[in-house]
DNA sequence: TTTGATAATGATAATGATTATCATCATAAT
DNA sequence: ATTATGATGATAATCATTATCATTATCAAA
């Protein structure tokens, strides 16, 4: 699998930080890696248990920060009372389509919508960080 | 203050719904509604028992979910850890622009941003039940 | 390659927001 | 007024996440 890009990154980040690299590290992360994107911290750690039963939850979750912080993995809030965490190497700004039946969550981009947003917050004098667009309903297999 | 179509509101789902409307349910709304929107359950609970200090935390939950079901009120979480109860009476949808800093919460519309949603719904055959733009940043106060 | 400083781990207690429970009370229809 | 039942307040429980802490692992320097 091609994660050796992802592997570096983890490795400079921590160098840079002066942290350790642990085998609970990489490990996670390639298991992180090897799963589709937008899973629980509890989802992860279960599939890390599988083949690795010492690693504790707190790790997984300690990891996943760490993951997030190195630009990794992003942090997301879907309304489902659960943190997700999607993969964020190399991948460009895009939003989310939720099916509210499957919990199924589809990626899109429209770079004329986030134009359009630009000139709001322009109109506003409001200086824009990041931004999510969640669009709720049901996808085309839930619709019947 | 005119809140007389609110109350209005609250009775007539009270009564549809066959439920029973107690002091208690209506000096919550009439405190929801004296204050500003996007409020927490904990900042509602604060406020009420400033006259009322015997109403319970549990009683401004459930009046929350209570005029949530009943059109007066929408919940939203912003990422700050707590669901926030924004009024929903007479309001058409907007969006969010999220100051980082402060907290402060501004409201906007764009129709056309609306549209090109449906778009890519279309796109997807994805039906949309609702959605929500969140635009995080820094307010015209606090970008300096 | 040992050593020593310190970061990381695993187990688990703690936290914070929200929900459930339950005995008692209030409402509204009879 | 009576009564059936929904609502309340106090608080225990829950659930995701974070903090604590004794022990272990990593890594840079000797």
């Amino acid at each position: 699998m091609g994660m050796k890009k992802e592997k570096e990154i983890l490795q400079k980040y921590i160098a840079h930080k002066r942290l350790k690299l642990t085998r609970q590290r990489q490990f996670i992360l390639e298991t992180f890696l090897s799963m589709e994107s937008h899973i629980s911290a509890e989802e992860l750690y279960r599939e890390v248990s599988k083949r690795e039963p010492s690693i504790g939850l707190a790790t997984v979750y300690r990891t996943l920060h760490l993951l997030s912080k190195s630009g990794l993995a992003q942090e997301r809030q879907f309304g489902d009372g659960q943190t997700r965490y999607e993969h964020d190497f190399n991948r460009s700004h895009h939003d989310h389509l939720i099916c509210t039946e499957c919990g199924d969550i589809t990626e899109f981009e429209h770079p004329m919508i986030e134009k359009l947003q630009e000139e709001i917050a322009d109109r506003n004098k409001f200086s824009i960080y990041t931004h999510r667009l969640d669009i709720y309903g049901l996808c085309k297999r839930c619709k019947r």
